[in-house]
DNA sequence: TAGATTGTTAATCGATTAACAATC
DNA sequence: TAGATTGTTAATCGATTAACAATC
């Protein structure tokens, strides 16, 4: 296989990615602030990051800075924005319209980063035909369909999480390209489909373990005095 | 300082906790269809990771495994539950009673991971007395005064981004330990205090960056036949 | 100019994977 | 016993951090 087949088949690398939605925050209060250039040392000092790190994140996007003066505020913010694809929309469908399912397809800032829940589906004959947020609930024979037709690559899956792999089998066999997961389930998909789990129970694990452990480091300080 | 002060300021890799939720569902899949033990084998097979990795995982929570046989999957389940603290049940203040926070509320699984939130907070006096599953959601003011009294560590923060440091100074103020914060606004706390970010933009944003790869390589491929 | 900042190369760090002896 | 699996040590890999020349 040729080596240019190789380059293409990793993304950019993911921790990355993930930070650059927050330099974006941060950049958007600089520029209404109306500061005009930026520097990694300050997007590094607020953000508690180091600036080499930011630096080549920037430079990810493809951004070229100046040097002793930084990088322009607009430019960055709108070469980030293009990295990221935040200007040209992906639709994508919405399977599950539960408490979680409800709330997504009610987040209008998804739109301003790229995705629109274009239809969403339910397998309770009880939700079928109801609307929420302004989208027919529809039933999922129609989905496969419909995927089809709209050429949609995004799934997202909002089930129970015992549904969680009929209904990711029912994408893929659909067409769909990614699947962003939001159960615990880990899915098994065919090699070459996207599978981003966004599922809330790894985090909460995290917090719990962190807080553990600062909890036992305060008490131990406080043994010491 | 003394080298046991050190010693606890870290909590487990992260990583390695973030996985342990999603090696309980197999588990749990396991004891329903009557298995007795396990290999790390096993699980690593189902979740599409090295069994090294696994082994080393499930190591953290104390467990020790037999040669040959592998882990007995109830004392297996036990000892991850133990280990993330799902026994022992913390309290938890939620503010900001929109689509987000309302779902939380709603999401019945977090108790059974232990987390309980008994308390939710709103800074729209509309909002105010109102009940979401059960909560009635409560006024800012009286925020500080309950953390103390009911001896709260975990703040969740669901408001729009733009208030979101504002509601940690008042979090921080009043005693919480930890934050598990939805928004992508970078929190700035006092050293000690755990901030878990869980907004879902920088998911979204590997989601993007992940498929456009894999479309790139899907049409690489297909230009080579 | 002087010096802050960029871009880049090298070093470090931590997590993952490989290797292998011990063992039920 | 034979061999699958554990626990552990070593090697690899990728991401982060440090060092430093180039430059506006």
């Amino acid at each position: 296989m040729p080596a240019t087949l190789e380059s293409t088949l990793v993304s950019a690398p993911l921790p990355s990615v993930r930070r650059l939605p927050r330099y974006l925050v941060f950049l958007k209060e600089c520029r209404n602030l109306g500061r005009v250039v930026v520097s990694c040392t300050h997007i590094a000092e607020y953000l508690a990051l180091d600036p080499t790190l930011v630096r080549k994140d920037l430079a990810l996007t493809g951004i070229v800075g100046k040097p002793r003066i930084g990088y322009p505020v607009d430019e960055l913010i709108a070469s980030i924005e293009t990295f990221l694809g935040w200007n040209n929309t992906s639709d994508a469908f919405l399977v599950g319209v539960g408490h979680l399912g409800k709330a997504l397809l009610g987040f209008r800032e998804f739109e301003a980063r790229g995705l629109r829940i274009v239809a969403a589906f339910d397998a309770d004959p009880a939700r079928v035909g109801t609307s929420v947020h302004g989208r027919e609930v529809l039933p999922m024979e129609k989905l496969a369909n419909l995927v089809e037709r709209m050429h949609i690559h995004i799934g997202i899956i909002t089930v129970p999480r015992d549904a969680a792999q009929q209904v990711a089998d029912a994408l893929v066999k659909a067409g769909i390209r990614a699947i962003w997961n939001f159960t615990i389930t880990s899915l098994h998909v065919p090699e070459g489909i996207v599978v981003e789990n966004a599922d809330l129970t790894p985090s909460l694990a995290a917090l719990s373990s962190r807080l553990k452990a600062a909890l036992e480091t305060a008490e131990e300080r406080r043994m010491l005095v």
